[in-house]
DNA sequence: GCCTAGCTACCTTCCAGTAGGTAGGTGGTC
DNA sequence: GACCACCTACCTACTGGAAGGTAGCTAGGC
């Protein structure tokens, strides 16, 4: 194992970008073999099939987030802080324009026409994140650090939902700033001290 | 004029659904061709390429909703029911699955891949409802029938962003019911007997 | 006689995917 | 250590089909 061949994961990130800046059907093989260097057939060396490259590459998408909401449990103890952290993530990504979106957020948007391994993955993506702000919120509202207006589930469903409309805004108005503009005052309203 | 040549506007509407469930990379002359009864080259009849069908349908999308956001102007003098009218307008659009996303939030989410005369079209839309929405929160804010905690653009911002990623959520988790879950809270919050 | 709204037949380009080959490396066995 | 079997990681050449689009025809209406 190691760092072992790295072409299947210049592919997987050579796709995640291309995913991101157009979706699903926004990219082909030959666009990722100019990229990555390699001629287009040896992709499916690889990947036998786009979906499995595609299942394959939200699936490790997954794994990371997964990781990155571990790492915050781990690093950040206060419930409005890691609500805080979340935010400032996706700004950053947003602000430096690497990965200026999320990867289901912008899969789902496209969901009737996806083939169902990869929906799959995207459901359970929302499912796995909003599961985890749910239980931050829960537990903020325990140690009196967040102030909910409705259930766990609602305000997570709804803070999870207006991070997604924000990164939309940032990309339509082609203005990363927007984004925090957007999302400070959903900090805000939910920390104690207002 | 009149209801002149319906096959243009067949069309459209076809071409509307299909990007609503796919984007603009998500359907075909073909696919509207089958749908709509037609041979695929006599589409080219109607509209000389695609970018020039998506322009025209985006177009009429954007004159529609100015039209619906004037009628709202006309029929309810209330800002906080307007914007409850708004949100009920996509509750319905969602519930009955026949246009369960905006065209415009979808096509924002392929933006960097759009060809440029569509891109104008759906950053012009958000401007236009933004601003809309602005005028609804700061008419709303004099009247004292709203309670902003910020600007009336900051609330406005983060009223468009929660309705998409409501719209967002309620394809993910194939749930209509969360259109409401996400969208009611933000009404509450805005009106001003909570 | 011209316009409208279709049609068939065709073009080029691109798409994902396949077939079959090669160069170089690894491990096993006599 | 020579030979062999097998593997990985690519290659060239190609296929069938779908993409958007073009050329040129025809039937019917004002």
């Amino acid at each position: 194992m190691s760092n072992a061949s790295s072409t299947a994961d210049d592919i997987l990130a050579c796709a995640r970008s291309l995913i991101i800046a157009g979706g699903y059907n926004g990219f082909s093989y030959a666009d990722i073999a100019d990229v990555v260097g390699i001629r287009k057939p040896s992709i499916h060396h690889h990947f036998a099939s786009k979906v499995d490259l595609v299942r394959t590459l939200v699936a490790r998408y997954r794994e990371e987030a997964q990781a990155g909401l571990a790492a915050l449990e781990r690093n950040v103890a206060d419930p409005a802080e890691q609500l805080k952290s979340y935010i400032a993530y996706w700004e950053a990504c947003i602000k430096d324009a690497t990965a200026p979106f999320c990867v289901c957020a912008l899969l789902a948007s496209e969901l009737p026409i996806l083939p169902e391994e990869v929906a799959l993955e995207v459901r359970a993506h929302f499912r796995s994140v909003s599961s985890w702000l749910a239980s931050v919120m829960e537990r903020g509202r325990r140690q009196g650090r967040l102030h909910l207006s409705g259930t766990a589930r609602t305000e997570a469903e709804g803070f999870l939902a207006t991070v997604h409309g924000a990164m939309l805004s940032a990309r339509a108005y082609g203005d990363p700033k927007i984004f925090g503009t957007i999302t400070r005052p959903l900090l805000d309203r939910l920390s104690t001290r207002h």
